[in-house]
Formats: structure tokens, sequence, C-alpha cells
DNA sequence: ATGGACATGTAATTTGTTACATGATTGC
DNA sequence: GCAATCATGTAACAAATTACATGTCCAT
């Protein structure tokens, strides 16, 4: 096919003893001081994961904790001693804590970023649609973007500035960053797609070399 | 859980007769004039429908297009006649172009942009690693971005001036600003890494109010 | 006591990938 | 003739989601 890493039939993704990123990231949820249940790590991921990685389904985490734990990488406790459904928390072991800094150290990268932004998919499909239509999904998305935005910052504030947590801080900065930039991104499209409507190409034309 | 779009408990992915958005792209791949097999269509989606929305496996779509077949969203010929593994080109059609429609102009967003960083995951867990490694992880990203931004903008170039490309050119025009801001970014990032080693929080503080 | 948030999990299904098999076409 | 690239597809599997079943705990 074309590039390295565009076709896709690369990354291996591991098969046997590998764990997909996803994995990765629930251990390292429970990587930080403190032990948590799968319902906790669902909020914790939905609340700060999810800006730069993505969140998982509820029903996955618990998926991922019962192999995390099969593997030897996890332990859990019940709180009530043995009811059926009683809460169980989870913790990392030393093994999984070993495991997760070989894999966050390893060679290269672990995939390339995907983006999957459907709102793209709609302006570039355009020609199917009327402009005022399109102009309206896009003002959506950056009120849409706004409120992540400030959720965002608010899961930075939270982050308080112990040793601990400034790896975590600094993703979350990066994060508000790129939230910040992809409103202006969407009010740039907005421009570009008002140059197409009227005249031809743009006005700050943003290709320059 | 949260808030709105958070708990991925939602968008229900249609079941029956809603297609996912994969379905779509693919489709929206045959809305541009001219038929094209799947090989083709797998070539086109390295070279400009990953830079905003990923790339599906060749598998995949050949699995795509004998779906949208079956719903007679597209029709297929073979090139010479009766050969079992020639050559197969599809178009969209009428129907194909008024569900695409449909779709396209939906009500309210398709999904909440999704974005999985791996290298961001690796910053979060950084408490993990050494300094010295993150950086080069983020070096290497800098520089692999840059190739796809190169890239980016030869498939901007390569999108011809005339009306029915507009809407592509400006998803273009918005993939390459936006591996660009991905550049900075990351240099951003390197920047928080240092001020996290020496001092306390940043120099050019990012997060103002 | 009832409704809602909290909590855990299973089952069915869909989506997507990798690995593989196979053959046609083209340039050397 | 032979290798590389073009081309299509199947099979096995992995990843991830939705729908559902159930039960606890708490406030009204």
């Amino acid at each position: 096919m074309t590039a390295r890493r565009t076709t896709s039939q690369r990354h291996e993704v591991p098969s046997g003893d590998g764990l997909p990123p996803t994995a990765w990231a629930v251990l390292g949820l429970l990587s930080f001081p403190g032990e948590r249940t799968g319902y906790e790590l669902k909020k914790w991921a939905d609340a700060s994961l999810r800006f730069f990685y993505w969140s998982p389904a509820i029903s996955q985490i618990y998926a991922e904790l019962r192999r995390l734990e099969a593997r030897g990488y996890a332990t859990s406790r019940r709180s009530g001693p043995e009811e059926p459904r009683a809460k169980r928390s989870y913790a990392i072991t030393d093994a999984g804590r070993t495991a997760l800094a070989d894999w966050a150290r390893g060679a290269g990268d672990a995939g390339p970023p995907v983006l999957k932004h459907p709102l793209l998919l709609r302006v570039w499909l355009g020609h199917l649609t009327d402009p005022e239509h399109l102009r309206a999904l896009i003002g959506e998305h950056i009120a849409q973007t706004r409120g992540d935005l400030k959720e965002a910052r608010d899961a930075l504030d939270r982050a308080d500035g112990t040793e601990a947590w400034s790896h975590p801080q600094i993703a979350l900065r990066w994060s508000v960053r790129r939230l910040e930039t992809e409103v202006e991104l969407a009010e740039a499209m907005l421009g570009d797609l008002d140059a197409a409507g009227t005249g031809q190409p743009a006005e700050d034309s943003p290709t320059p070399g």
C-alpha cells in the first residue's frame, strides 16, 4: 500500500500474552494510589481518561478487571464479605506494576493516534446537504466542545499538585489545549465553508508551503 | 452517570436498519463521481479519510461493500465477465445517495469525536518511566506527525478545485491544521515535562481562567 | 414502600482485525 | 519465467457495545 503506518495492516495487536491498550489504560487507572471499584473506574475514565484516550463501556471495564486479575496484575476484595453482588474493589499488584511499566516504556509507538470524527465525515459529505444545516452541526459541535473544555479544566483543577499526579496533570493540560484548538479548528472551518460558498478557496489561506 | 454524552451508554448504534458510521464512510467514498474497487477505496481512505475518520481494514471495506450492495445502496460489476476473482467495481445507487444524504443531515451529532492517543496514555503513566524515554517517544510522535502532515498537504493539493471536491477539500484543510496543532501540542507537552521535572507547574501557564 | 442512583455482572451481537489462500497483471 | 503489486476474499478471533437481569442503599 502506501506509507509506513498507513496500511493498518501493521501494528500487530498482540495475541496470546500481550494486552490491548485498553487493558493497560484500566491497569493504569489502578496504578494510582488507592483501590477502586469498576464503577469508580468508569466515572474516573469519563471524567479524565476520555479526553485523551476514550472511556470504555462499564461492561468492558469489568471484563478487563477480570482479565487483569486472571493474569495476576490485580487483586480484588469484597466489602461485605460474602454477599453475592457486593462492591468489589481492585488494586494493582507488584506484577501488574512491573508489566505496566514495561508496556509504558515499550519501544516505539503503541500504535498511531486514532481519530474518529463523525462531524468531519458529514462536512466531507457536504455536497449532499445544505450549507445552513452543516453550519448548525458545526455550531452544536462547538458548544459541545466548550462543555468538554469546562469538564477538562475541572478535572485539571481537581488533580492536586502532589508528585503522583503530575503526569496525569500534563495529560490533562494537553487535553485542555487540544479542546481549545478543537474550537478554533471548527471556527476556521466555518470560515472555509463561507469562502467555498461565495468566493473561491479561502481568505486566511491555511496551507502556506 | 455524569454528563450528557459522557456515558457511552448512549448513542444507540442502530440494530436492524441503521448502519454504523463506517458504512456511511464507505458509501461516502462511493458518492464522489466515478466507480471504484474495494482496493482503490482502501488506498483513498489511507490517503485522506484517515486524517479525520480512520481507515478501515481492507477486509472490512469488502464486507461493507457487500452489505451496501445487499441493501441496494450500491451496485457492482465485474470487468472480465465471469472470472472468479476479477476486479469488481462498485457504484452508488440512487437509493444509496438518498440514504446517505439522510444520514448526513441526520439530527444532532452522529456521536462524539473519539480520540485514542496511545502516546498520551504513556505520558499519563509517566510516573512509571524515566523522563528521557518519554521525551524520546514524544519526539518520535512529532516526526511521525510531520510525515502525516506532508501526506495530508499532498492529498489537499491533489484535490482539484472543481465543485464536487470542495467539501473534501475543507475536510482536508481541517486535517492539515489539526496536524499542525498536533505538533504544537506535543512541543508544549515537552515544555510541561521539563517544568514538572525542574520547577513547579509551568512557565507559559496554559490554563488561564 | 417506592423510586432512583449505585453497583455488578451476563448474554447476544456487532465491529473490526490479522492471518491466510488465491489468482491476475505487469515490468524486468 | 519470476517477483512485485494488484485484487478479492474467507476464517478465526478479538474487542467493544447494547440489552438485560439483579440486587443494594438511601431519601422521601
